[in-house]
RNA sequence: GGGGAUGUGACGGAACAGGCAGACGUGCGGGUCUCAAAAACCCGUGAGAUAACCUCUCGUGUGGGUUCGAUUCCCACCAUCCCCACCA
């Protein structure tokens, strides 16, 4: 062992051991408890960053806590390897996405595999495998059966000039990303996962995952799902056989209906327009709304709609209402059409005072005025009291709301209905680098699986990726051209891939079985691995992949392929690595070395703009690169100094100076150990238990079995990571501490090294989550031939970690006035005898009345004097 | 517009269940070692009053409240951030 501690040679060292040795490589035991940690499967960018440190390490950390306490540890890792990025740099630099990815991933790999993480490596997959799509094609087919997917012209983002099809992204606001010509939506026949038909299980389901996922997630996918519970309500048209159905939360508003106001898109327009002077003009505005562009920003949108000259009747009183088309109205939420009450609705007050629609009030102010509509500045939403609402006036507006209700279902012309925000999911992808759809369209026979046995669809070679018009996968005649299923006649391949969250779904089930060529997992195995006990991942996946993941599940559940509804028990959603950014009006973003005192820019000499402290990226010129800081201090030094910066769940600032501490307080831990570990190794194992030990020694013994007890708990209950390191370092801090006392005291006892072996026994186990390759590399300066995979965590006796002497702090009416030490065992009452009989509460409660003593045991006591 | 989160020294953060605010680290100041520097080790470091140890006062965004006692609970406000968004 070498005085100073090199990390570079010992990480390496010891990252080659554990592959040889398989340490992390797991298989199922049923006679363990199993503990299945997993991190978000990385996408293929091509280059680490700084999050994947933050992500890994705080996964690892938990990997090998549990490991230690004896639990059979599945961590496994694996590509997010589909997906536009690929095929975006392949168009640019006319390479193949496949060979962009498969390299991606080469270098990725040796990347992560530097920062020492103990991964199962012998389960890693990419999801860009056949034999790994092969099973969302035949998930697709299972779904298909069972109706859980069809087919239905909806819009995508079309860019008119390059004829392509664009995602969100690409068409980010409103125009092509390569040409900015404006972006329509044209309707293609697409893909749809009923997601929808699972929306009240999947918000059932999160009050289950309440205390195991962050509130934060929870909600927003409360939100996503967004139930509202109101009622239908179906109007007649005036002289016509047909009608409209309208959704409101607030049926006991109806009285104050001045309009029904239907989407442009809605089905009914056409018809009841039929007879109607203003056909035309009402079918081209109608028309020129569906182009609208539909802006970024919300307030800024302005409303404008038309009379289409028809008419309804309210139900509840027979008045005849106008019926209008408006660009406010969605035609993918309720029925497409909702009544028009302005002075219950801020949206229809706009509209109906742009349009001078005359209406009426319907509610009293909380002072039960009546407020004319003229007088109005603003609609009054809240539930308060009915007025002007026929034989319900009077009524709290939720008893209306509910008698209204049950009247308008005994008359038949309405009904409770419950309406979610939650859509099916689109699926289907107009672009090559994904798993392809497995079906095949025949003329006769129309839409048919691919049969189980020629999966997979094996996605074509050498595509030419610049084509214009449709898919790239339209432009391959030997892909295309194929053959009818059922009649044998000729038939074409679907040409659509699917969405990349299709692979992300279920990724962790094959972890479970990831070889398996027969099905996506036996089903036995992944009972045993699942649940996922720990997920850990970015805030940004708390909706779309969080959410269909976990309705993936449960339609396995429905297959019969898994037996439980939700697939992760316990969610953390990791916060960002941020880090100033600087900005000169002249020369944009600048590196910190390109600018003087923070302030001054080295190259022109203008005042810099300090920028707010942002996600770490390479534009902003603001990225940390993991390799170069792990070729500085090493792997270790930077992943605690990104747990040690702050709690898990929280951003993290990047400091220069923070990430040397943590380097230098590994080269601290090693000194002492050096100092110590000859000493220990060559010193007979005495039984501590039975020497007599003096005060540091029983401190720093005291202190062993507190740190121990403090870091413990923490594992199991907080996961706050950061003060698991601080309390390492109050250890390390109280063995040098210990250390100057037996340099004082002259010469070494068996009972001094008895304790520091005590003390160097539980540091560097308890070391291990955070810095692997060090603590593997101490342990065994120690004596130990195993690694510390296979190590117990330390434990510790509450007897032991018990202070000899408390301090209590004594109060007079709440302001801290003196301290009393007492001993551990010391009672409320010897408390409250002791604190009344120092001297100083004693000068402080002097001739005034004591009316009360509060104790909190052993902590502290309160004198309350008039 | 709706939903949510956060606010503590110069800085990152700690205080677990309402009980000594500021653990741990960074930075800064001082000391030891050294010819010197770096490194290392040790000490100090919320603000103010006091010559000074003691001691006292103030202090967790602002203003109220509950309580013997509030960084912690409640109400209002201010600021910052995030998510969703003409969602009927």
């Amino acid at each position: 062992m070498k005085e100073k501690y090199f990390p570079q040679e010992t990480e390496q060292r010891w990252q080659k051991r554990w592959a040889d040795e398989r340490t992390f490589e797991v298989k199922e035991d049923p006679g363990r408890e199993k503990f299945y940690c997993l991190e978000m499967l990385a996408y293929t960018s091509g280059r680490a960053h700084i999050g994947h440190v933050s992500n890994f390490a705080i996964g690892c950390a938990l990997a090998w806590y549990k490991r230690m306490r004896g639990f059979n540890v599945l961590h496994p890792f694996g590509w997010d390897a589909f997906g536009q990025p690929a095929e975006t740099a392949a168009i640019k630099d006319g390479t193949d996405p496949e060979k962009f990815t498969r390299d991606a991933i080469a270098y990725m790999k040796w990347q992560f595999q530097r920062m020492g993480i103990s991964y199962d490596w012998s389960r890693e997959i990419a999801t860009c495998d056949p034999e790994y799509y092969k099973w969302n094609q035949w998930f697709f087919i299972r779904m298909w059966e069972r109706g859980m997917l069809y087919r239905k012209l909806a819009p995508v983002n079309w860019c008119p000039k390059e004829n392509i099809s664009l995602s969100n992204e690409q068409a980010h606001g409103g125009v092509c990303w390569r040409c900015e010509t404006p972006v329509i939506q044209k309707p293609l026949m697409q893909w749809f996962a009923r997601i929808t038909d699972y929306a009240d299980q999947l918000l059932e389901g999160l009050d289950r995952l309440e205390g195991g996922w962050p509130e934060r997630v929870i909600n927003m996918q409360r939100n996503w799902i967004g139930r509202s519970q109101g009622a239908d309500v179906t109007f007649q048209v005036a002289d016509s056989h047909e009608s409209i159905t309208v959704f409101t939360t607030r049926i006991d508003t109806i009285f104050g209906a001045n309009a029904i106001i239907l989407a442009p898109e809605h089905p009914l327009l056409a018809k009841i327009l039929e007879d109607k002077p203003q056909r035309d003009e009402v079918l081209a505005f109608a028309e020129k709304l569906k182009k609208e562009q539909r802006s970024e920003r919300v307030e800024e949108l302005e409303k404008h709609g038309i009379f289409t000259g028809a008419h309804t009747i309210n139900p509840f009183n027979d008045e005849r209402l106008p019926i209008w088309i408006a660009n406010f109205v969605l035609i993918e939420y309720g029925t497409g059409a909702i009544m028009s009450v302005p002075s219950g609705d801020q949206r229809d007050f706009e509209f109906s005072r742009k349009y001078n629609i005359p209406f009426r009030q319907i509610k009293l102010t909380d002072d039960r005025r009546e407020i004319s509509p003229e007088e109005m500045e603003t609609a009054d939403e809240s539930w308060s009291t009915t007025v002007n609402t026929g034989q319900w006036s009077g009524l709290s507006s939720e008893e209306a709301n509910r008698l209204m209700t049950e009247y308008a279902e005994a008359h038949g012309f309405g009904k409770g209905a419950i309406t979610y925000k939650l859509r099916d999911w689109g699926i289907s992808r107009q672009r090559y680098w994904g798993t392809p759809v497995p079906m095949i369209h025949c003329e006769r026979d129309g839409a048919l699986p691919v049969p189980d046995d020629q999966l997979p669809v094996v996605l074509p070679k050498g595509v030419n990726l610049k084509v214009e018009g449709g898919s790239p996968l339209d432009h391959v005649p030997e892909y295309v051209n194929t053959t009818c299923p059922k009649c044998g006649g000729p038939a074409r391949r679907d040409t659509d891939t699917m969405d990349t969250f299709v692979d992300s779904n279920w990724y962790y089930f094959r972890y479970c079985d990831p070889h398996n060529d027969q099905r996506p997992f036996d089903p036995e195995k992944a009972h045993y691995w699942m649940p996922v006990d720990q997920y850990i991942g970015g805030i940004e996946h708390a909706v779309m992949h969080l959410i269909y993941t976990r309705y993936w599940c449960k339609v396995m559940r429905d297959m019969g392929l898994v037996k439980f509804d939700e697939p992760v028990s316990r969610l953390l959603t990791q916060g960002m690595i941020i880090k100033e950014t600087y900005y000169c009006p002249e020369h944009e973003w600048l590196f910190p070395e390109q600018v003087i005192d923070q302030k001054t820019c080295a190259i022109c000499g203008k005042e810099v703009i300090t920028g707010r402290v942002e996600k770490m990226s390479k534009s902003k010129k603001n990225a940390v690169d993991p390799i170069e800081m792990i070729n500085i201090h090493g792997a270790d030094a930077l992943r605690l100094f990104v747990l040690f910066a702050g709690p898990p769940e929280k951003d993290k600032e990047w400091s220069d100076t923070g990430f040397e501490g943590a380097a230098r307080y590994l080269q601290r831990i090693w000194r002492i150990a050096y100092k110590w570990n000859e000493r220990i190794v060559s010193a007979s194992e005495l039984s501590i238990n039975q020497l007599d030990l003096s005060g540091h020694q029983r401190k720093l013994r005291r202190r062993t079995h507190q740190i121990v007890r403090s870091i413990t708990e923490n594992f199991e209950e907080r996961l706050h990571l950061n003060t698991c390191i601080s309390s390492l370092m109050e250890l390390t801090n109280e063995i040098y501490a210990f250390d100057q006392a037996v340099e004082k005291s002259g010469d070494i006892s068996d009972s001094d090294v008895a304790v520091a072996r005590e003390a160097f026994e539980a540091l560097i186990p308890m070391l291990a989550p955070f810095a692997p390759h060090i603590s593997e590399e101490l342990w065994q300066s120690f004596g130990h031939k195993e690694t510390l995979a296979r190590a117990t965590w330390p434990s510790f006796s509450p007897e032991l970690a018990r202070e000899e002497e408390i301090e209590v702090a004594v109060q007079v009416n709440g302001k801290l006035r003196s301290r009393i030490f007492v001993g551990a065992d010391a009672g409320d009452d010897d408390l409250r005898v002791a604190a009344l009989a120092d001297e100083k509460v004693r000068a402080s409660t002097d001739s005034r009345e004591i009316v009360r003593v509060v104790v909190v045991p052993k902590k502290l006591v309160n004198v309350v004097v008039r």
